[in-house]
DNA sequence: CATTTAAATAAGTAAACAATTATATTAGTG
DNA sequence: CACTAATATAATTGTTTACTTATTTAAATG
């Protein structure tokens, strides 16, 4: 039973299209930063921001591999998220074409 | 299958703090404006507004009885927004207090 | 250890949004 | 039918928030 000022903070959270957007791209697979900006097609510093808020509200979870830092959903306690998410279309296609090479 | 772009805007109009309150006490029993007025202690334009938004979301039913118009939830058919509204808190006592004539 | 590169942070701007104050509807009732 | 009371709308203000540009940090690897 959360409180009314979090679960608004939380619904917040992922109520901002590219946050939401971004979450939807990781139930796909883990992706670094510069995977995103492809993607969404937008600045590197806002994806990072995004990325900050996510990470802060416990949404997704990172991890350095190599020279890139690998973020990945973060949801598993989250009931109504993960059910929100469940229900997003799937990104499959937009994933697919991301470069191999991408981010060198 | 919801599009990002509709459950995003269905994500705002819900996290908005005054709104969830709004809809919580919802989910106690139907309100006329100036109960809500009285128990978030705002101005009943504010009140007005969010309820329009609401309305304009389908989230919420009026109906008027005399003098008042009375708004209800209408979420069943919105299974996120429901079982979000499941784990609010209570507003059984808040409800309670208000004065069985605040609105004459 | 210096260089390169991915990502983070800082600072500034613009747009979206909630709240306020003021005014207009609208319907019920004396 | 005029008056009152409840709610809606309009206009304004202030705050929050996303996005951009510029700069810094930090780690990997040659």
């Amino acid at each position: 039973m959360a409180t009314i000022e979090e679960l608004s903070e939380q619904l917040k959270l992922i109520s901002d299209k590219s946050r939401l957007t971004i979450l939807a791209l990781l139930k796909e697979r883990e992706m670094c930063v510069c995977d995103i900006v492809e993607i969404l097609e937008t600045t590197q510093p806002n994806v990072s921001q995004h990325l900050k808020k996510l990470k802060n509200g416990g949404m997704v979870h990172e991890t350095r591999r190599g020279h890139w830092i690998y973020y990945s959903l973060n949801v598993e306690d989250k009931p109504h998220v993960k059910k929100i998410l469940d229900d997003l279309p799937s990104m499959r296609d937009r994933v697919a074409l991301l470069r191999k090479e991408s981010c060198d």
